[in-house]
DNA sequence: CTATTTTATGAAATTTTATTTCATAAAAAA
DNA sequence: TTTTTTATGAAATAAAATTTCATAAAATAG
């Protein structure tokens, strides 16, 4: 039940305020007529206002009640209940077995990235790379890994780009960081300190600040420009997290297809051309 | 395929008007995009006006658009019907379509591994790794990303690793390499020169060869002690794989938790009292 | 305790999306 | 031909979702 929307509602019922119980109430006991109900109808409903339902879709970590309807839906239309119980990881199967549970695992997280996206601060968050001077990753630990990708992928694209895993080196740059760049930060929990340092010193530069970040009330999250929530999925304190990797790899890629698809072909050539040249170099 | 909505308007088709047709058309090829589009998307992608979608939706005996959207995203989380089309990523569209064909494209590649991955292959490469007094990574371009994670979790498993992107480094380092050390040659293509050099001088050290690559004929993957295989998926010469980064990583992840039920226990405790003591530190 | 800030909430305003209406042009029937 | 019907898109309208703003309650600081 873990991974379901339902589920997850069910858990974390004891931390809601009054007003969410009530949507979640409803919900609960009424989970297949939401999907044909308006945020107007199920606020009546459960007694609260249109403002609270949509908050109450965010609050579980879905971009827009609308997206919430249509999750609910597909998950209605299964009968046999998700296998998103992160815990099969930790049982000792044989190799292949664990495979196939990694490959589970990975693509259900890549999947709920849908929920947790909201369509407009993606395009904002395209709109505003496509204007940057330049642009500064940082992310440490598992994030290293997104962050290093998108530094790869953008400068290739002709940006002018900065990241390094060393939190002094990156500080010893920000004097150099203005109001025309972006300040990428990535972080899962959207707590790491030397993220959120980095983060306050770009904002105060004036530079326009994007989170890729788990979708809640981290600091990260609420001081963030631009938000790119993903989703809050699996986080095993034993093996430590191995799907955010997944997700935020995916909406950097989402990130550079986009950027790619405004500025792409004339950066293609002069990128080809130096392929070409490597390529007569080798031989 | 009777009795689905796209079954139905598959056997319709030739009924309609040629308008109806064009809204058909995209909806039959795009119909997992079509539960998060609105009309005027819709309409826009199909070439036709806003009122013909609505008009189709009841032309099919569904009352509204909205409920055909629901309808449809019901229908298609029950069956499993993949677009393996990975030309979708050069059409120009908005972010958050290509987001969703990014989600899409990422999860195939991933559900593709269960295909190209050979389960004794995987067997071996655990049993080896498992037993290896160094580990060596190697991968360049998009590869580093996954021999990046690769090193970063086998250090915290308390291997001795080492993996550095520049060619020369590594070069230096191979003289210290014995056949008690496993070498990973992580390369998409097993072509890449400067990963078949290293290859070769560990495999004249001694120590076995782990390839991460396309299962093709390439000499990495013929040279290869040991060939975990990645699916060939799209591989567009403009955008570069983006994929092929997600087949890598599932690959590290599978070795990761499986290297780690065998030995984890011990280990985790020490690392467990690390984190501890930094967060003391931070505090 | 009191003052200040933060948080939670609903009402109202705004934006987005879906639907209807109406005008027009093409096809069919008289 | 002329009239009628039909199909369609543009524009208008209605409905729904989302944001903004004001306020009251709760938490925190002084």
């Amino acid at each position: 039940m873990a991974g379901t929307l339902l589920g997850r509602i069910n858990e974390q019922y004891n931390q809601f305020s009054e007003t969410e119980k009530k949507v979640s109430t409803y919900i609960l006991n009424h989970a297949e007529l939401i999907p044909n109900m308006t945020t107007n109808e199920l606020a009546t409903k459960a007694g609260v206002s249109e403002a609270s339902v949509i908050r109450f879709a965010k609050k579980i970590g879905i971009g827009s009640f609308k997206t919430f309807k249509i999750s609910l839906a597909q998950e209605l239309a299964v009968k046999e209940d998700y296998i998103t119980d992160f815990s099969i990881l930790q049982k000792k199967d044989s190799p292949y077995e664990m495979f196939q549970k990694v490959v589970h695992v990975n693509k259900n997280a890549i999947e709920s990235t849908m929920e947790s996206l909201d369509k407009k601060e993606l395009e904002k968050a395209v709109d505003t790379l496509k204007n940057a001077r330049k642009i500064v990753f940082f992310g440490i630990g598992g994030s290293s890994i997104a962050a290093t990708d998108a530094l790869n992928k953008f400068a290739k694209l002709g940006f002018e780009v900065e990241f390094n895993t060393d939190f002094h080196y990156m500080l010893s740059r920000m004097p150099f960081v203005n109001e025309l760049d972006v300040f990428v930060a990535i972080s899962m929990s959207g707590e790491t300190k030397d993220v959120l340092e980095l983060t306050r010193i770009a904002q105060k530069k004036g530079a326009k600040v994007i989170a890729i970040t788990n979708m809640n009330k981290s600091p990260l999250y609420k001081e963030a420009d631009i938000r790119l929530a993903t989703p809050v999925v699996e986080k095993d304190f034993r093996i430590g997290s191995i799907t955010s990797r997944m997700t935020q790899l995916t909406i950097v890629d989402t990130l550079y297809i986009c950027i790619f698809n405004l500025i792409g072909e004339k950066v293609l050539d002069e990128y080809q051309e130096a392929r070409d040249y490597v390529i007569t170099l080798r031989r």
